[in-house]
DNA sequence: GCGACAG
DNA sequence: ATCTTGTCGC
């Protein structure tokens, strides 16, 4: 896969800030048309101890079942610290690497964090699914910002995820009596088409089958270096 | 000043 | 995210 860089990653905290808010505007948060047959997934894993990073792409294919057509790895090095709010500038630049190697053109691409369920409404997947020219979601395992109600103990059932009068997500259960996960769009998708996705690539567990086995990925390939 | 806080 | 075995519950 292409990309642009859009900027330097090493950069201070103030800054880091001001680019979020400067390329938040170039977001486009509608649904752009187009069929959607490949989904990706995309995660890191990182050793404490070595400040080795990994990071993994897997992509799917749908149909009557998912199957897996592609996936890619990546390693290198830690350069910034994890600050609430400012992952995608610890992450996003090993997982570009990863996507680089990346023949398929997916479609969409789901990632381990938030959308625009975000301080500043610019959390990972935007900041990928800009830099990719993509569809992205995000899809994170627990609440960064943002208010919700209780969801429904039912597979499918979401409840809006509310941050200062604005809906940025959804709470959605994605397996009954397992707690939701949090969606959010990332970057050319709306919520609806966002948990249609979601959920049609969840294959009996919790998270949606393409982060699922990216985050597999990385830990296997985490530990085989470490040998 | 205090609590919250994706991975 | 990571360090880690058993164990409680659907």
């Amino acid at each position: 896969m292409e990309f642009n860089q859009l900027h330097s990653w090493r950069l201070g905290y103030k800054k880091a800030i001001k680019v979020q808010e400067a390329l938040r505007e170039q977001l486009i948060l509608k649904r752009i048309a187009g069929k959607i047959s490949t989904v990706a997934g995309a995660d890191v894993s990182y050793d404490k101890h070595c400040d080795f990073f990994f990071a993994g792409v897997v992509v799917y294919k749908l149909g009557k079942r998912l199957v897996k057509i592609e996936e890619t790895t990546a390693f290198g090095r830690m350069r910034f610290p994890y600050i609430p709010g400012l992952l995608s500038f610890r992450e996003a630049p090993i997982l570009l690497k990863a996507f680089k190697k990346l023949k398929t053109d997916p479609d969409v691409i789901l990632f381990d964090g938030q959308g625009i369920a975000h301080p500043r409404h610019f959390g990972l997947a935007s900041h990928m699914g800009l830099i990719l020219d993509r569809r992205a979601i995000g899809c994170a395992k627990s609440r960064l910002v943002g208010e919700f109600q209780c969801v429904k103990n039912i597979a499918g059932a979401y409840s809006k995820l509310f941050f200062k009068d604005k809906v940025v997500g959804a709470a959605l259960r994605t397996k009954v009596n397992t707690n939701p996960i949090f969606i959010s769009p990332g970057h050319k998708i709306n919520l609806t088409l966002a948990i249609r996705i979601a959920l049609a690539t969840c294959d009996g567990y919790r998270i949606p089958e393409p982060v699922r086995q990216a985050h597999l990925l990385v830990n296997k390939a985490r530990k085989e270096q470490s040998k």
